[in-house]
DNA sequence: GTCTATACATGGATAGAC
DNA sequence: GTCTATCCATGTATAGAC
């Protein structure tokens, strides 16, 4: 692994345990192993190398979701799967912590993807949903787009409940309840 | 409001715009009109400071929410007002956005009111809707721990996929959504 | 490409005068 | 109680040598 490699890996990794603000230049290259004039020949200062980091943490969770949701199986079963996933639940989620970030929100190019990256997993997940109900699998009364929304808001307030909380417990019932919730939408009506 | 009441007070709204890392003492005294000799003599520092506004801020969370889950009605009429008591939706939630902070979270007594909090708030609603389901409000099906820790989590993931769209959309979207999937679950059995 | 030196602001706090 | 002066570390970056 190249130093730039190596600085946006630090960079990711410094991102999602401290956020934008609480990361200094001088962090990321000892996590990096790499000199301060290393940092600033390959990018332009901390936002650049941010943008760096943050684009390439969007683009690998929107790979692994996608992955799981064009799996075979009902809908119900992909969300499920999905859900279940293995997840390091006290670190939460590396771009939906970015939200909480001053310096992130103020900066409409980092804040893009943080954006970008939530909206199309609600999209992506109302989608499935809709499918789901067309091929009778899920109630009619039920709504992809709010559903889809309920269930990536019960990950993202799941990760603030466990790190609150110091435990991984309730993240687990959050993530049982939408789904025992869900449960009983199953069959058409 | 005398000089010790305004810094908490500048200290929490502060806290709430831009966390504790985010948060210098000058920036606290400017917005409290006080100078930094009057700050350092009513508290010995940031972290007193902080825990102070903090524990504020936490009371009057849970005074605010325990109004509205001791009004009268049925379980899901006062879960649903709760929802939908009016927010400042992409401020986000005061309490849950700390333990996106580094340095809160590092630190055992600014940490505790957080997660005590939090705590406090599943376990209540997990208190009233076993009470509607000894009433038979809601399905014998339900699970009280697990539907409060949604109810919960959509809450604070509805912050976080709100602020991500800049727009409250899908917040309201989250909302409507969990109450959509509660309604199934309806009456007895 | 990487290193060291340098720069200047801010963060966080103490000291002592008033 | 509040003010000003002072302190030292850190944040963020530039300059120029190698």
């Amino acid at each position: 692994m190249d130093t730039a490699e190596r600085l946006i890996e630090s960079t990711r990794a410094l991102l999602w345990e401290r956020g934008y603000t609480g990361t200094s230049p001088k962090a990321i290259q000892q996590r990096a192993g790499a000199g301060q004039g290393s940092m600033y020949h390959h990018f332009t200062g901390k936002p650049d190398l941010a943008l760096a980091a943050i684009r390439r943490t969007a683009r690998e969770m929107r790979a692994k979701a996608e992955e799981l949701f064009s799996a075979p199986g009902t809908a119900v079963e992909r969300v499920t799967a999905y859900l279940h996933r293995e997840r390091d639940v006290l670190k939460g989620c590396p771009i939906g912590r970015l939200t909480q970030d001053p310096e992130i929100m103020a900066d409409a190019e980092l804040r893009a993807p943080v954006g970008e990256t939530l909206d199309w997993l609600r999209e992506r997940l109302a989608k499935l949903l809709a499918e789901g109900r067309g091929r009778g699998e899920l109630s009619a009364a039920l709504d992809p787009a709010r559903t889809a929304a309920t269930i990536v808001a019960t990950l993202q307030g799941g990760y603030v409940l466990a790190r609150a909380a110091g435990s991984v417990e309730p993240f687990d019932q959050a993530i049982a309840g939408v789904l025992g919730l869900l449960a009983a939408h199953a069959g058409p009506r």
